[in-house]
DNA sequence: ACAGTGTTGCGTCAAACGAA
DNA sequence: TTCGTTTGACGCAACACTGT
């Protein structure tokens, strides 16, 4: 199955200029609980020894991704509600600026009676 | 009460990308 | 080149709604 390839940087600060970087690299120094560091990989020979390491190596891959996923996932939720409060301040500001045309419309235009 | 449908959150995979 | 991080896509489970 091909799945499309993905162009999202989520940076939308450079035109607007208030909204929060979507993508954050967040420095990931501390390891989940529960997370022992093993042997280094230079004193393990057997197959067994190897596939044990294989094993703790993908596991931890998996919960270091399963993290980063949550986290990516509470990120977007914020972007999308900061988006979200954008969208209402602009059709405030919009509207308020309809009403001022209107009213200068009015002050303005020719009177015909 | 039940089945069908929509929504939400999760774990995982894979691709893209940057840093070393 | 390798490795770690980020994130879209996918499949799944749990829950909420809705029509019958």
């Amino acid at each position: 199955m091909q799945k499309p390839i993905m162009a999202v940087t989520g940076d939308e600060t450079a035109t607007t200029g208030d909204m929060p970087t979507y993508q954050i690299r967040a420095p990931t120094t501390a390891l989940p609980q529960g997370v022992v560091m093993a042997a280094s990989p230079g004193s393990l020979h057997s197959p067994q020894q190897l596939a044990e390491e294989a094993t703790r190596k993908r596991e931890l891959r998996l919960m270091k991704n399963r993290e980063a996923a949550k986290e990516c996932r509470r990120r977007k939720k914020e972007y999308v509600k900061c988006l979200e409060s954008r969208v209402a301040v602009l059709e405030v500001q919009n509207k308020k600026l309809i009403e001022e045309l209107e009213t200068l419309k009015d002050i303005y235009s020719p009177k015909t009676d």
